[in-house]
DNA sequence: CAGGATCCAGCCTGATACTG
DNA sequence: CAGTATCAGGCTGGATCCTG
C-alpha cells in the first residue's frame, strides 16, 4: 500500500471535490478576508463594524457586509444590534468560530514567522 | 488592559497589514487552489502533473499552472523535471511546504468534519 | 454609525489550439 | 505527458455615493 504514512487522510471520502459542502465551507474560510476577521474577533472577542474595518486593513465597506453576513449565515460569527441611535452593532465569534480559529490562528501564526523567508528565496 | 487573554496576538506588531509580507504570503495560501495542492501533496508525497489535476478537482490547467508556479517561487513546492520522452515532471512540498501543510491538513479535517453543520444552520 | 445600491476593472474560468 | 498561448465571458472585488 502507497502513502499511508500521513496521519490526516484529507480525500478519503469525497471530500474536497468540485462542488461538495468540503469545498464550499473551504472557499467561505480561506476567503480573502474572512481569515482575517476571524482573527480578529479571536484577538478580541466582541468588535464592531468600525474596528472591524481597522482591523482587516484595506478591507472595502462592500467586502466587509458580505464576510460577515456569509459568516453570520454559517454560523461561524454573531451579530447582535441594540435598537439605539446611532446604530450599535456587536460582532463575536459563536462557539464554532472559536474552534475555528483555534485551527486558523497557529497557521496565521507561522505564516507571520515565516513571511520574509517565503518572500526572500 | 484589554483583550490579553488570548496566546496567540496575531496583530501584534505589524502583522497582516494592507501590503504587508505577511498579508500577501496570505493570499498565496489562502488562495482560491493552493490549499488543495498543498494538501494534495501532503497526503501522497510526490505527485504529477496530471495527478494533480485529478486531487484538486475542477481545476483549470491555467489555474494549475499559476498556482504551481506561485507555490515554487515561495519555496513550498519542489518541481523535479526529468529530461525523457515523454516527459516526466515530479511535484512535492518542500521542507517549509510541509511546516506549512502541518498547520493546514488540521484545518482542513475540521472543516471536512464540519461542513455539513456549518451549512446546515 | 452601520450599512445598502450602483458601476466598473480585473481576475478566473473554459475552450481551443499548439509545442517539445 | 506536461505544459503554453489566446480569447471570450462571467463573476468577484473595489470605489463611490447614498440612507436610516
Amino acid at each position: 500500500m502507497k502513502g499511508s504514512k500521513q496521519i490526516h487522510r484529507i480525500f478519503a471520502d469525497q471530500a474536497f471535490t468540485a462542488g461538495c459542502p468540503t469545498r464550499t465551507v473551504l472557499d467561505h474560510v480561506m476567503s480573502k478576508w474572512a481569515p482575517l476577521v476571524i482573527a480578529s474577533l479571536a484577538d478580541t472577542d466582541v468588535l464592531r463594524w468600525s474596528e472591524l474595518r481597522q482591523r482587516a486593513d484595506g478591507i472595502s465597506e462592500k467586502m466587509l457586509a458580505q464576510t460577515l453576513r456569509q459568516l453570520e449565515a454559517d454560523g461561524l460569527v454573531r451579530r447582535e444590534a441594540r435598537q439605539v441611535v446611532p446604530p450599535h452593532v456587536e460582532y463575536s465569534l459563536t462557539s464554532l468560530g472559536q474552534e475555528l480559529a483555534g485551527h486558523l490562528l497557529p497557521l496565521m501564526s507561522w505564516i507571520n514567522a515565516n513571511a520574509d523567508e517565503i518572500l526572500g528565496s
